[in-house]
RNA sequence: GGCGGCGUAGCUCAGUCGGUAAGAGCGCUCGACUCAUAAUCGAGAGGUCGGCAGUUCAAGUCUGCCCGCCGCUACCA
């Protein structure tokens, strides 16, 4: 056995201003949690972390138009988030929020840290002022006509009708969103990361970094040889960690902007894991430790957070591991259509994880992963790939071997006769799927590892095909036996392979297989006489109008 | 506008360093089977690899231009 691996698991952190949607499971969640059972059953220390993400002038946005606090907003997304994770069984060690007082000290402490590392520092700058608020003004707390499209509710960094990017001052007619006065320039301090500092250093390590997706290692250096620039990581807000004393002498009503502090996320939450593990060390082997490994799950939009603005920040820091690799994927699309909560494309998680069974949500989604490309996903096709792909291929082979065994052998596995080289081979072939399913999880390749899972079960189908033991029976028993001997051999092993992706259905094939549930990457043997639970199908075959609302 | 990614079969996608005759799954057609959730297995049809031009003995792959989609463009994160 290899020594076991330390991965930490870094799973976007998801906004909690609205229900997420297939997207986002497609993009982050379901990735970063099949990769994370697979290295669970080969024996690695996995550390699986993210939260919810509460801060961000979206929240505080939403909570003034509603009339609520920005508390009420986060804790009833938290609460939907939390709600569907445990539906499609997202497996987190924790699955926290950047409003615990654990993740404000850290992000204190790494605010610090730069700080006295001479990588932040105070800068004035003119931004625009409510005077009848007295306070001022985020780009988004800014209204006005789009000067390219006349749109007259278009927010101060972006065009909602137009879609394009604007500044608050190209505004025509701007206004406050708070008071609906005019804003006006004045000048106010606020804390500056350096960036510049890290251009170099960054630009060495993105171009050695190997076995990175191309789309993501192209964009972050790009971004970087563009230059970096040094921003802005307060705002005049007073939703969001407060600036760490003795740096909070720059005006009242500052705190540390969300973008700053989201990606600390990962450190806070693996030392908060560590404090409720009893031992508030244990987040170092993941985070000290240079052997240990870092994935970050995030979307395509996130690239340049996590490839760029993390790792200055990290090394900014000290002594902390800079990402192993940063897997990111692309969109999924509905009808060309880009999944987006707020425009009405694309259903929350909750409402699919409602009306299928997680496994073929889970199945639906892992088939199409965007891990190259946008992919295409509509309800139809989901419903599809679910009935012809996995209730007929997988669903049937384990319904077809455990009728005949029922039928035959009296619920229990057949003592097996002499293998003939066919039965060898499919076993062999079985103990070879779950290699390459181990070979392409490794590579975050989750899409093609499923693939092979898959054409393993074919390969089981075939061979029942070639050997027809419902006709055997009828002239050797023996013979008969052995072949449905060999063929629950090979359903254990690619019952194994499908755990990752498929863990709610291994779980009950494995009670009607008399197995305790999967706890390392190998096929456990299923002895002759060993009893058998009653047949029933692993999943139900869905309607066509199964999500017609 | 600038930077990056992408465009391959009806659908969803693989194609490494340029190299037999362009691949998979699903769908479709035909055949086999009838243990199984009308499931399974086999065979087959189906593609001017977005367009044009170029480099090369050889281009889906490299170069240029064009068309289309997506992301980023630093106050969404």
């Amino acid at each position: 056995m290899p020594e076991p691996r330390n991965i930490l698991v870094a799973v976007a952190w998801p906004y909690a201003s609205g229900p997420r949607h297939l997207g986002h499971l497609g993009g982050a969640y379901l990735p970063a949690d099949i990769f994370a059972r697979y290295h669970r059953l080969a024996g690695d220390n996995v550390l699986m972390v993210s939260g919810s993400d509460v801060h961000g002038t979206p929240i505080t946005v939403r909570a003034e138009q509603e009339g609520v606090s920005p508390q009420e907003i986060v804790d009833r997304y938290h609460a939907e988030f939390l709600d569907a994770w445990d539906k499609v069984g997202i497996a987190w060690d924790l699955y926290t929020s950047t409003g615990t007082e654990n993740h404000h000290e850290v992000t204190q402490d790494v605010f610090s840290r730069l700080a006295e590392g001479g990588y932040i520092e105070a800068r004035s700058s003119d931004q625009l002022y409510d005077p009848e608020a007295e306070r001022f003004l985020p780009d988004r707390y800014v209204e006005g006509t789009c000067p390219h499209c006349e749109y007259d509710a278009a927010r101060g960094d972006q065009c909602d009708n137009c879609g394009r990017q604007l500044d608050p001052v190209d505004l025509i007619d701007p206004r406050s969103r708070l008071t609906g006065a005019t804003p006006e320039m004045r000048p106010t301090e606020h804390y500056f990361l350096l960036l510049s500092k890290f251009q170099d250093r960054l630009l060495e390590w993105l171009r050695t970094r190997q076995g990175w997706r191309k789309h993501v290692q192209n964009m972050a250096i790009g971004f970087t040889e563009g230059g970096l620039q040094d921003r802005a990581i307060t705002r005049d807000l007073d939703w969001g960690v407060a600036i760490p004393s003795p740096y909070d002498t720059i005006g009242d009503g500052k705190r540390i902007y969300v973008w700053f502090d989201a990606v600390i996320g990962y450190l806070s939450a693996s030392v908060e894991w560590a404090k409720n593990s009893g031992d508030p060390d244990a987040w170092k082997a993941w985070w000290q430790d240079p052997d240990a490994e870092s994935y970050y799950f995030i979307g395509k939009d996130n690239v340049v957070f996590h490839a760029v603005i993390w790792p200055c920040q990290l090394m900014g820091y000290g002594g902390l591991n800079l990402p192993t690799d940063v897997p990111a994927n692309q969109y999924i699309t509905f009808k060309g259509d880009k999944a987006s909560a707020s425009r009405g494309v694309g259903r929350s998680i909750g409402w699919y994880a409602d009306r299928l069974e997680p496994d073929e949500l889970r199945y639906a989604i892992a088939a199409i992963l965007p891990e190259q490309n946008d992919t295409d996903l509509s309800d139809d096709q989901m419903i599809a790939r679910i009935n012809e792909e996995l209730v007929a291929t997988w669903g049937n082979l384990v319904n077809r071997v455990l009728s005949i065994t029922a039928k035959n052998f009296d619920s229990a596995v057949p003592e097996p006769g002499p293998l003939s080289d066919s039965d060898r081979q499919v076993i062999a072939e079985t103990d070879e799927t779950l290699d390459e399913v181990a070979a392409a999880i490794q590579r975050v390749e989750l899409r093609a590892g499923l693939r092979r899972a898959m054409d393993g079960a074919q390969s089981v189908n075939a061979y029942l095909n070639a050997e027809e033991p419902w006709k055997v029976l009828k002239v050797d028993r023996e013979r008969g036996g052995t072949v449905l001997w060999t063929a629950l051999q090979a359903i254990s092993g690619l019952r194994v392979a499908f755990t990752p992706y498929l863990p709610f259905t291994s779980d009950h094939l494995g009670e009607i297989l008399g197995l305790e549930p999967v706890s390392s990457w190998g096929r456990p043997e299923l002895p002759g006489g060993a009893p058998l639970g009653g047949v029933q199908p692993l999943f139900t075959k869905l309607e066509p109008d199964a999500l017609d609302e």
